[in-house]
RNA sequence: GGCCUCAUCGUCUAGCCUGGUCUAGGACACCAGAUUCUCAUUCUGGGAACUCGGGUUCAAAUCCCGAUGAGGCCGCCA
């Protein structure tokens, strides 16, 4: 903790955890591990209405399952209300607050005006000239109100870690609204609120909040706090080059878990989209991206999802994996699709091996290996090889059938059986010819692993009662 | 509409700050070939980009200006 850095991620329980959100906490995560800091988690449920439990649930455990451990927190701002509460006071006691008792409709109506005119919305400061006592008493009387944030027009700069100086003009901006009331603030409020009292020394957050940072550094000089470093990140975007939303598609981590993504993966293509470590280096694992991450080196262009790269490093990581750990990782999509009620490590791993090169996410496991569990089932024609005729097929069947008989069970192993059939497909001039059957006997696919390896697994009685029911097939 | 941000292959990007070594590199995807009973893996090869226009300079993807395009924000959401 030498260095006192302190970042946060602050999402809003209001949907899942998804893949723009799990990056920005990825980045937070990494910046702060980098530099020996702190990162922290807060939840920011200020919307009562919007806020639910089980989003929350799902960001705490889909962060967790990522490997994206906080230091500090959750801390929920629903249970923070006291200090957001004083802070109103400090801003009402340098007049820099004030209620205000316009309807929802007649700032709708004035922002419709203003937009037809051709101006920018926003709100007029209409309630900033009533009289504080004459205010106090309508919102003691009950008159619906919010409580807006007098903003000082002028000029705000700010320097971006990733874009360098930006300069607003808040005279451009209206009041905002920082609370419904005094048990109720709003997010660029209690946001600025807390970054403060939790001391964060950089808000590393997405590019849609540029637009907020000025109206949250004049609530910092209004409230005398200190001003954090901020860097804003590039959005990630959805097919038609837009900001990643609902109508995207589900893009939520829970989502691409249950597809069967990694979440060494997942972390590893995040981590590419928006930064990259100026080599042609490519895969990471966490530790390795905690080493080489840096804020300098992240993009300012928003990226595009591309999951067929997300699926190339998720297949990746499941080659590099150990065959043990791919089938522990099978074994529940196994038992999901009812191939198996219960499975040992010990049946599940002659099967895995054969198909760890092939799997590309672990949701195809049952489908790969479906065969291995119950007889396959296909039609005669798929057992043809090419031109060759069904009555030749058959007898390849047969004389394959009376090799593989002859193999002791001792024997029945992939290098003896391939030893033995082999010669003998030889001879028919195309392997094919007793390959092919061969294989679509055992396992009823177009496209599967070997024939040898597969049989070995089977093991010589099965194999022999595939071979003999494609034969019957065939009549 | 206003403000802000951004701009290299289809996509993610290197290079840009510190102009020449860039006939612009890598990866994914795609195409072709090798291996092969199939699929996958692996290997080899291929096509594919500096948004446009000015300027500065001996020299610009790189610096400056403008245009265009794209995105974000303009909520009693975050």
């Amino acid at each position: 903790m030498a260095t006192g850095i302190r970042t946060r991620f602050a999402p809003s329980p209001t949907g899942p955890l998804h893949m723009g959100n799990a990056r920005t906490a990825l980045f937070n995560y990494l910046f702060s591990r980098k530099e020996g800091g702190v990162f922290l988690l807060r939840i920011e449920d200020t919307d009562k209405e919007r806020s639910e439990k089980r989003w929350e649930e799902d960001l705490l455990e889909n962060l967790t399952w990522l490997g994206l451990a906080w230091d500090e927190g959750p801390f929920r701002q629903s249970e923070r209300v006291d200090i957001y509460k004083e802070a109103l006071q400090t801003l009402f006691q340098k007049g820099k607050a004030y209620y205000c008792f316009c309807t929802e409709d007649e700032l709708e109506a004035l922002r419709q005006d203003q937009i037809s005119r051709g101006e920018t919305p926003k709100y007029s400061g209409k309630c900033r000239a009533l009289k504080a006592e004459e205010a106090e008493q309508r919102q003691k009387n009950g008159e619906p109100s919010v409580i807006r944030f007098a903003l000082e027009p002028r000029k705000v700069k700010f320097h971006d870690l990733i874009r360098g100086n930006i300069e607003f003009d808040t005279g451009l901006m209206g009041d905002i609204v920082v609370a419904k009331d005094w048990e109720t603030p709003l997010y660029n409020f209690s946001a600025t609120v807390d970054d403060a009292a939790m001391d964060i020394t950089h808000v590393i957050r997405g590019e849609d909040h540029i637009s907020n940072t000025p109206k949250q550094i004049l609530l910092q000089e209004a409230l005398g706090l200190k001003r954090p470093l901020y860097a804003h990140l590039p959005l990630i975007l959805g097919e038609d080059r837009t900001k990643l939303s609902k109508r995207h598609g589900d893009f939520s981590i829970a989502h691409f878990r249950k597809q069967g993504y990694l979440a060494e993966a997942i972390i590893n293509f995040l981590a590419l989209l928006g930064w990259n470590p100026g080599t042609e280096k490519e895969i990471f694992s966490l530790s390795s991206l905690i080493k080489e991450f840096s804020l300098e080196r992240v993009q300012k262009g928003g990226a595009m999802l591309q999951l067929r790269k997300l699926e190339w490093i998720n297949a990746f990581f499941i080659r590099q994996m150990s065959l043990q750990k791919l089938s522990e990782l099978s074994i529940p999509y196994l038992k999901e699709a009812g191939l198996v009620a219960d499975a040992s490590l010990k049946t599940v791993e002659p099967m895995v091996r054969l198909y760890q090169e092939r799997i590309k996410k672990l949701f195809e496991v049952p489908e790969l290996l479906d065969f291995f569990f119950k007889k396959p089932e296909y039609s005669a024609d798929l057992l043809v090889w090419k031109d060759v005729s069904k009555k030749d097929i058959s007898k390849a069947l047969q004389e394959l059938a009376t090799v593989l008989q002859s193999i002791e069970e001792k024997d029945w192993n992939k290098e003896i059986i391939e030893t033995i059939v082999m010669p003998h497909a030889e001879r028919q001039g195309s392997r094919g010819v007793w390959l092919w059957p061969m294989r679509v006997a055992l396992t009823g696919k177009e496209a599967s692993a070997g024939p040898f390896e597969v049989a070995t697994v089977l093991g010589k009685k099965e194999t022999l009662e595939r071979v003999a029911s494609a034969r019957k097939k065939l009549r």
